[in-house]
RNA sequence: GUGGGUGUAGCUCAGCGGUAGAGCACCAGGUUGUGGCCCUGGGGGUCGAGGGUUCAAGCCCCUUCACUCACCCCA
């Protein structure tokens, strides 16, 4: 193999072809399914200040501690590149005063996201995320109908093989007082936790619910439930939650061990994972309520909540399924201009421009080749018609133009106005 | 960050110490101005990179890089 120069860096990848038509797609079908619940869409920028993650995301979280991509240079405020986009909404939301235009704004992005982490199946340094937040408000009707368009979004994509999971943390407090006893719970049986989750059992205790390993599912299964903990308030806040989403014929998995990796999360927590298709990274979108997240960023205190998606992820179920929505075919040009020689040739470039003024998608060759071969080139990007130009055309001021599906060949004026009408 | 697997033509892969191959794709000709099928021919490789062993390395050894799967983490 011929050693290029240069390759993409590790972790992310060129977009074309097929798949940058189905992130397309996915990307499409977002924005056409969230406007009818009355998103509007958002572009942030993907330099942020690092403050901005460390103050939201937390301090102690890997994405954090371990995967930010920091930027050097000369600025006053270290910059990163995003690891996530909600902290971001929140920024411009409140830079912009957009709550004071609309206390109840709801908005949807999509856009690359960059996490420094070992690249696996679905997993990217530089990934693309679709996500929606909305805010002002904290009826869990609010949260049911999010959820919903979610479930409605992939539903529309051809997605059915997915899981919904969901839980609640509740206020920060009682999801402190819970940490707290779910430590003491493993105090006890520290000996047998794997050594892993012996580590985290200070820093992230919550994370240990979620390990894998068979003596640490063992403990997990006796551990107390976050459901226990929460007051009157949340606990019905949950339950209507799920009340309104069974009404919506949604199946709803409540798992009281799911906790979400970044701090800002309160109350309702959830991810939609699939049953096949992925391996171990198998979550393809997820969120959660962020009560308090506003005002930890300055902001009023404005009860908010949202998720994210990942297209990648989601586009590998796409070719998985063979869903005939994304099978759309690929336009091939108008007409194909084919030069039978050199006086033919000389007038390809101009009648060109002229097709294309009307609007029309004209290719041809630059170089000097057969028929044969540019009928081979017409046949291969799909045109719709071909036109040979030779000599005796350009002297007649005629030429057949050859419809490539039916073979039918017929005369038309070398004038645009008569080739544009066939 | 830790483990396992894999790197040979544009793509999918065979070759397992002894002259670098196949299929597909590409190009040309068969058809002196007409595509798909067919036939014939052609171009393309420092066998991921660097070092070592050997008369001889794509193959064995070491190092390194990339990809990939899993852990971890997460979308």
């Amino acid at each position: 193999m011929t050693i290029p120069l240069f390759q993409v860096v590790r972790g992310m990848n060129d977009h074309f072809g097929d798949v940058l038509q189905m992130h397309r797609h996915i990307e499409q079908t977002a924005n056409k399914v969230f406007s009818c619940y009355g998103y509007q869409e958002i572009r942030t920028p993907i330099v942020e200040s690092l403050d901005l993650f460390v103050r939201s995301v937390g301090q102690e979280t890997d994405v954090v501690q371990k995967e930010m991509y920091l930027l050097a240079g000369k600025d006053k405020t270290p910059l990163c590149l995003r690891p996530e986009n909600t902290a971001s909404v929140v920024r411009a939301v409140l830079q912009h005063g957009l709550l004071q235009h609309n206390p109840e704004a709801k908005l949807w992005y999509c856009g690359p996201m960059f996490r420094r982490e070992r690249p696996q199946q679905g997993r990217l340094r530089q990934f693309h995320q679709v996500g929606a937040e909305a805010f002002g408000n904290q009826e869990p009707s609010l949260d049911a109908e999010l959820i919903g368009m979610l479930h409605h979004w992939l539903h529309t994509l051809g997605l059915h093989s997915m899981q919904l999971r969901i839980n609640s943390l509740g206020t920060p407090q009682q999801r402190q007082q819970y940490t707290q006893v779910l430590q003491r719970h493993y105090e006890q049986h520290v000996g047998k936790l794997c050594a892993h989750c012996q580590r985290r059992l200070q820093g992230n205790a919550l994370r240990v619910l979620d390990c894998k390993q068979p003596a640490c599912i063992q403990l997990a299964r006796t551990a107390p439930s976050s459901l226990e903990f929460l007051d009157t308030q949340s606990r019905s806040h949950f339950d209507e939650v799920c009340r309104l989403l069974k009404q919506a014929d949604i199946a709803v998995h409540v798992d009281s061990t799911l906790v979400r990796g970044l701090d800002y999360y309160t109350h309702t927590v959830f991810e939609i994972v699939s049953t096949q298709g992925l391996g171990a990274q198998d979550a393809v979108a997820a969120g959660g309520r962020y009560n308090d997240l506003v005002q930890d960023l300055g902001g009023p205190q404005v009860p908010a909540l949202g998720f994210a998606a990942g297209i990648e992820r989601l586009a590998l179920l796409l070719q998985h399924s063979e869903s005939p929505t994304h099978q759309r075919q690929r336009k091939g040009p108008h007409v194909m201009l084919v030069h039978a020689d050199a006086a033919g040739r000389n007038q390809v470039q101009q009648l060109a421009n002229g097709l294309r003024q009307q609007g029309m998608r004209v290719q041809f060759t630059h170089s000097f080749r057969s028929v044969k071969a540019q009928m081979r080139l017409a046949h291969r990007c799909n045109a719709q018609h071909v036109l040979v130009l030779g000599q005796t055309e350009v002297q007649g001021g005629k030429a057949l133009l050859k419809n490539m599906h039916t073979k039918q060949q017929q005369e038309v004026s070398l004038h645009v106005q008569d080739i544009v009408k066939q």
